[in-house]
DNA sequence: CGCGCCACTTGACGGTTATCAAGGTGGCTA
DNA sequence: TAGCCACCTTGATAACCGTCAAGTGGCGCG
């Protein structure tokens, strides 16, 4: 709820994006007196696929991913959450264990809400449990363009696609006024993302590279001729 | 909410696997009282894609389509919905348009609830809600497993998922006791369920024909060996 | 400094699948 | 019955992509 450990929820920057927006100052203050903001590291976890759900885990900043368990015993990255984002709800409304695990990808700062707490605030107040519903509906709207994506489109154009999205989070402009991205994830995890192998994955940079669209250095994207690229994310 | 033209929510066959489960008597009389019970023949549709969402309609009997025009304009199968469902459901939740188009794919009895009706008793149940959020969980939860299958496994793999998809609901035994299905949907809506081109589907058929798992004929299944089938389900 | 490790790249190959094209079948109307 | 049309099948071909394998480069560590 804040970006910095202990810090109040009524001062946390993500408040009036995420679903706690719903709730009145009485509630923001039982919900301040007891969620637990924590520092992590990257490469840390808040739970794994399997663990039972105590709770819900609050983004205040930085990049979570969630990771499952693919047939082969793969960790496979499924989706990001970043700040102002709620993690672990889904299996808190479904009174069911984690389906994944929630991976820190980017030093973070997570708040976690406890069970009887979210219970306590859903009964209270109903526009709470509007705003889960609103989530949820973004989620699965989510995953249903997804799956028509990779049903319809090549990799290479999920990739553009996925570069979008990671623009809208992480793009800024560089000294040059350069269009940029440093990645937060790694090719592996890009290529679980949009359902493609590693190899492909890289190849598929170096025909983005080779049609001049961006370069790419390591983790850092410069993008080149970002309305050509718009425009091959059109025709399909 | 019922299975004749007029009937009453009551004695709906399907009320007690529908949202509308959560209702008590009195709710349940007014939505008896407002809902609009209709015959629908097989072909027309309950809704366009780009529609204004002026209510939800929930299926009594038969079955529909839910399509999506794709890049090229093509209508493709997105999923299927039966007795007991809700369909538009997610739209007015999100007091949005429609984002996809309804077609009844066999003959059908739906109810149409409108926009306040619904509204009134959400805001009197909040367990309505509740009902409402869990089935899009579900739906988020169907379009992540999809994703994943449509990645991870051939055509072939996802014919034969979805054929025991559609035996669970449309299956029966025939006076020889085989395993049967009638298929409610064409071969090349079966190809944009999945994922794939009608030929591919053709050519599936062929080869789990020339494995002696199933016959076809025109929209006629008959399962030959129903365990090695489902054998070949399990190994992912 | 050398070593190993890991992520990434690149190449070669093969399998799966889409695409294009040419029949075939059944249902419908005239 | 003929003719048409939509749907389905079958064949040939090529594109896409996954897999296996080898090589590169960065980075920490002894």
């Amino acid at each position: 709820m804040t970006g910095e450990l202990g810090g109040s929820c009524f001062g946390c920057q993500v408040r009036h994006t995420s679903e706690w927006c719903a709730l009145n100052d009485a509630e923001l203050t039982l919900l301040n007196n007891v969620k637990v903001p924590k520092s992590y590291e990257a490469g840390t976890t808040l739970f794994h696929q399997g663990d039972d759900c105590d709770g819900i885990y609050c983004v205040s900043s930085g990049l979570i991913g969630i990771r499952r368990l693919d047939a082969d015993g793969n960790s496979t990255l499924v989706r990001l959450c970043g700040p102002g984002e709620t993690v672990g709800y889904r299996s808190f409304l479904k009174k069911s264990g984690h389906r994944s695990t929630a991976e820190i990808m980017l030093p973070s700062v997570v708040c976690f809400v406890r069970r009887a707490t979210v219970r306590t605030l859903l009964e209270q107040n109903p526009n709470l449990g509007l705003r889960f519903l609103d989530h949820t509906l973004k989620d699965a709207e989510e995953f249903e363009d997804r799956h028509f994506e990779s049903v319809t489109l090549t990799v290479k154009a999920r990739l553009l696609s996925l570069l979008m999205v990671l623009y809208e989070r992480f793009g800024y402009l560089n000294e040059n006024g350069e269009s940029m991205i440093d990645l937060p994830i790694s090719r592996q995890d890009i290529a679980a993302l949009i359902g493609a192998s590693p190899e492909t994955i890289s190849r598929s940079i170096s025909a983005v590279q080779d049609e001049g669209l961006a370069q790419f250095k390591g983790r850092e994207v410069r993008f080149r001729n970002l309305d050509a690229l718009i425009e091959q994310l059109r025709p399909a």
